[in-house]
DNA sequence: AGCACGCCGACT
DNA sequence: GTCGGCGTGCTC
């Protein structure tokens, strides 16, 4: 078993197998899957995973692993597994895969560099390059203007060669420690030694001599209130020594949390939490879904099920969407579990979540809590796996390898025996599907933990509103509501569903709307640079003062910011101050909390977000909640719009009325009669899943049918149809009677970046072998796609279908 | 992907 | 002859 087998880091189709490497006897011992190397791959080098060793190769000049980057493997046996598992699912490359399980430190970057071999003199300009060193970087050459064939010259003649070097970009923090030098009788002779005028000295000394310990040294400084340069005179006196040591950096302090005991749960709760319990216990896989209304204690059926899993000296994974893994989240996990808990989301640095990856695999907690990718958390002793929030589609990854966490999570949690709890308030008709078919296990919790009704929601047609001569954007009812509250000094939250619209600039004379030249799509008005930008290249240019088309000047503004509904706000009722809250006002770190925090402490009467405001707050003094446009998704060409809707409404609608006070939700909306609007407003889930179930099978949908869309991009439009239609044509061949293929049907964005898109969705049932005949089809375009660039992508149970 | 190699046309 | 551009094939 001397032979590797490795994926290399190399992400093409062609180069999407195993590699066979010979291990060195150096590193026969030390060498075991999942631990990351660095090959020889063509003229460079590379990095790769060994997945596996044989004694023997098809391959018949090998080349020899060059080092090894691991001391402990970093992908376990199972998640090398997963990741073949998840490969293959998605349809996307090994080593994509692989590196998805991973944090991004762990990623390789790769550098050139000229070598020069010899003593004697090169010609002029490569001497002038090199400058006297024998290394210089490779883009030097690059930006110098010297001829590739004057490099290959003196590469042939031995003189210069190309290193290739693998690049690992790990970030281990290091902090300073002090520590005496001497024994303290020794340290008090010195003491005595030390002139009186060295007062910090000596205060340092007797700090040494009370308390041998090392000690940090920003701590030791900020307590003795002196510099580094005491330190240093101390040190030439070989009084005391300074080293640095590696330490994990902890974005949460894990003091700053108040413990928290188990909550005497409510009979729903306990109905709930027992055959969970029981599946634990047993360790039989079992899926839960967690159906419980806004309030109803899911987070505590949640920690009590880990403290089970705890005591059986097994592990965690705790999903919640990215946003709302806010600080109230993260404190109720910390309180319970302690330093027990690793905490993974986007806000944190790459160094940080290296750090809480390592105190992972290093099995230093017991539960990770995190977005998306913590369901790939490198436990080997499995619990229990809980996605909170489960209708959330962040779950599904957007760009290679396009998984959803849902799928994964269940997977994993078959090889470990364990459960999979899915909560929601508002599930998947998916997910609720399989639970009526008892696929998997319903629990409901229908009741708020604090006995509070949910709050009454009232829908506005907002037809009416302008009927009567209204033109703003808030109805008279909500108005009304406001101002209400700001006498009883109540608060209010209000949503600006803005999903499908954007601030866009049109002429009012011809309807001339400026898009972008790249792109089909309207360009979005920044107010704060005063420029058109486009969403989706990096396009921009000025606001026109005339229409390019009419030259009228008459550019009016569309659609709805949350600025402009500020505006709006503090015109009609001037008293009432207002925080904003959208990806504007989020963008840098910490924000988020910082604006929940003054909303809170009440620095403010009014709190207007987008979505990001729907999930996870809980504030008792807010009574009021007004939705500004509740359809303004509803007729986006997706099929998922209306389940989006009810699902938005359910969950902002939760936010009134938390505790002693009664809440209030005002829903505007031009579509008062839509099923989704309706049934939202009365909490009605039952009903709205009958219906939007029989949607689903009158349209062949989810959870009907399963979906792969595929989409063609080109930057010519004749190309990209004639592929489209090859496409449908190899697939209409294979595919069985029942399966449906739309298309090629041009993409709701139909070109972006100058390449015109394409798309053909895939309606089946039951297709055992679609995958096989997806990785056919595109190997018969690989061709194409390398020398044309042409690109077809492949998305397996789409979310989003643009 | 990213690199080398080889062929070709253009320029001095 | 020398230079740069592009198509092609290979990577254990």
């Amino acid at each position: 078993m001397n032979i590797a087998k490795v994926i290399v880091d190399v992400p093409a189709s062609s180069i999407n197998q195993t590699f066979d490497y010979y291990i060195p006897d150096k590193f026969i011992d030390i060498l075991e899957p999942g631990m990351r190397v660095i090959v020889p791959f063509g003229p460079r080098k590379i990095m790769g995973f060994v997945v596996g060793f044989v004694s023997e190769s098809t391959f018949d000049k090998l080349k020899e692993i060059v080092d090894v980057l691991d001391i402990t493997p970093v992908l376990t046996k199972e998640l090398l597994e997963l990741g073949k598992w998840v490969a293959n699912e998605t349809l996307s490359l090994s080593i994509i895969a692989l590196q998805a399980m991973l944090p991004q430190v762990l990623k390789s970057t790769y550098k050139k560099e000229l070598v020069k071999k010899t003593d004697l003199d090169l010609p002029v300009e490569l001497e002038y390059l090199f400058a006297g060193r024998d290394i210089v970087p490779f883009e030097a050459f690059e930006q110098s203007n010297i001829s590739y064939n004057k490099l290959q010259k003196v590469i042939q003649a031995g003189d210069v060669t190309i290193d290739y070097l693998v690049k690992s970009k790990i970030t281990k923090k290091q902090i300073t420690m002090v520590k005496p030098a001497k024994d303290s009788h020794l340290l008090e002779e010195a003491l005595v030694d030390l002139s009186k005028a060295a007062k910090k000295q000596k205060q340092l000394v007797d700090f040494f001599i009370q308390k041998e310990e090392p000690i940090e040294q920003k701590r030791l400084l900020t307590i003795l209130q002196t510099t580094t340069s005491t330190l240093k005179t101390l040190e030439e006196k070989g009084l005391i020594e300074t080293y640095k040591q590696e330490v994990f950096r902890n974005p949460y302090n894990d003091d700053r949390f108040e413990r928290t005991y188990p909550l005497e749960l409510t009979d729903e709760q306990r109905g709930a939490l027992n055959p969970i319990k029981e599946s634990i216990e047993k360790e039989k896989h079992e899926v839960f879904l967690l159906h419980g209304v806004t309030g109803s204690g899911k987070t505590e059926v949640y920690l009590q099920a880990i403290q089970e899993v705890i005591n059986k000296g097994k592990e965690a994974i705790v999903l919640v969407p990215e946003i709302s893994l806010t600080p109230m989240m993260v404190r109720r996990f910390k309180g319970r579990f302690g330093s027990n808990v690793a905490v993974m989301h986007s806000a944190l640095s790459a160094g940080e979540k290296y750090d809480e990856w390592r105190r992972i695999h290093q099995k230093e907690v017991k539960v990770v809590v995190g977005a998306r990718s913590a369901v790939f958390a490198p436990f080997e002793n499995l619990g229990i796996i809980i996605i909170d929030e489960e209708h959330e589609t962040t779950y599904k990854q957007e760009d290679q390898p396009k998984y959803h966490a849902r799928d994964v999570a269940i997977h994993r949690a078959e090889n470990y025996n364990c459960p999979v709890i899915l909560g929601s308030a508002t599930p998947t008709l998916e997910s609720y599907a399989r639970a009526t078919k008892n696929v998997y296990t319903l629990a409901t919790l229908s009741k708020r933990t604090n006995d509070m009704p949910m709050p009454h929601v009232e829908i506005v047609d907002m037809r009416n509103e302008l009927h009567v001569g209204n033109r703003t954007m808030f109805s008279r009812k909500l108005v009304e509501g406001m101002k209400e509250r700001l006498k009883k000094n109540e608060q209010i939250v209000l949503l600006l569903n803005r999903r499908g619209y954007s601030t866009f600039v049109m002429c009012r004379d011809c309807g001339h709307v400026n898009e972008c030249p790249h792109c089909d799509i309207a360009l979005t008005y920044h107010k704060n640079s005063n420029r058109l930008k486009c969403h989706y290249c990096s396009y921009e240019e000025n606001v026109p003062v005339n229409c390019p088309e009419c030259s009228s000047d008459l550019i009016r503004y569309f659609g709805t910011g949350t600025q402009k509904v500020e505006e709006a706000l503090t015109e009609i009722i001037p008293e009432a101050t207002v925080i904003r809250m959208d990806v504007d006002t989020t963008r840098k770190k910490g924000s988020h909390e910082k604006i929940l925090k003054q909303f809170a402490e009440k620095k403010a009467d009014i709190l207007l977000g987008t979505q990001m405001i729907a999930k996870g707050l809980d504030f008792g003094n807010v009574t009021l909640v007004g939705v500004l446009t509740a359809d303004s998704m509803l007729h986006l060409p997706d099929f998922r719009s209306s389940e989006k809707t009810f699902q938005l409404l359910t969950q902002v609608s939760g936010r009134a009325g938390r505790h002693k006070l009664t809440g209030e939700v005002i829903v505007q909306t031009y579509t008062p009669e839509h099923y989704s609007i309706q049934l939202a407003s009365v909490y009605n889930f039952s009903d709205f899943y009958k219906t939007e179930m029989a949607m689903r099978r009158k349209f062949r949908y989810p959870p009907y049918y399963f979906l792969a869309l595929i989409t063609i991009s080109h930057e010519n439009k004749v190309k990209v149809i004639q592929t489209s239609q090859k496409i449908v044509g190899l697939l209409m061949n294979k595919i069985s009677q029942t399966t449906v293929v739309l298309g090629p049907t041009p993409s709701p964005i139909p070109r972006i970046k100058d390449r015109y898109r394409y798309q053909c969705m895939i309606k089946y049932r039951n297709e055992p072998q679609l995958r096989m005949y997806l990785n056919k089809i595109k190997e018969q375009f690989a061709d194409e796609m390398r020398k044309e660039n042409l690109l077809i992508s492949i998305d397996m149970q789409p979310y989003h279908l643009m």
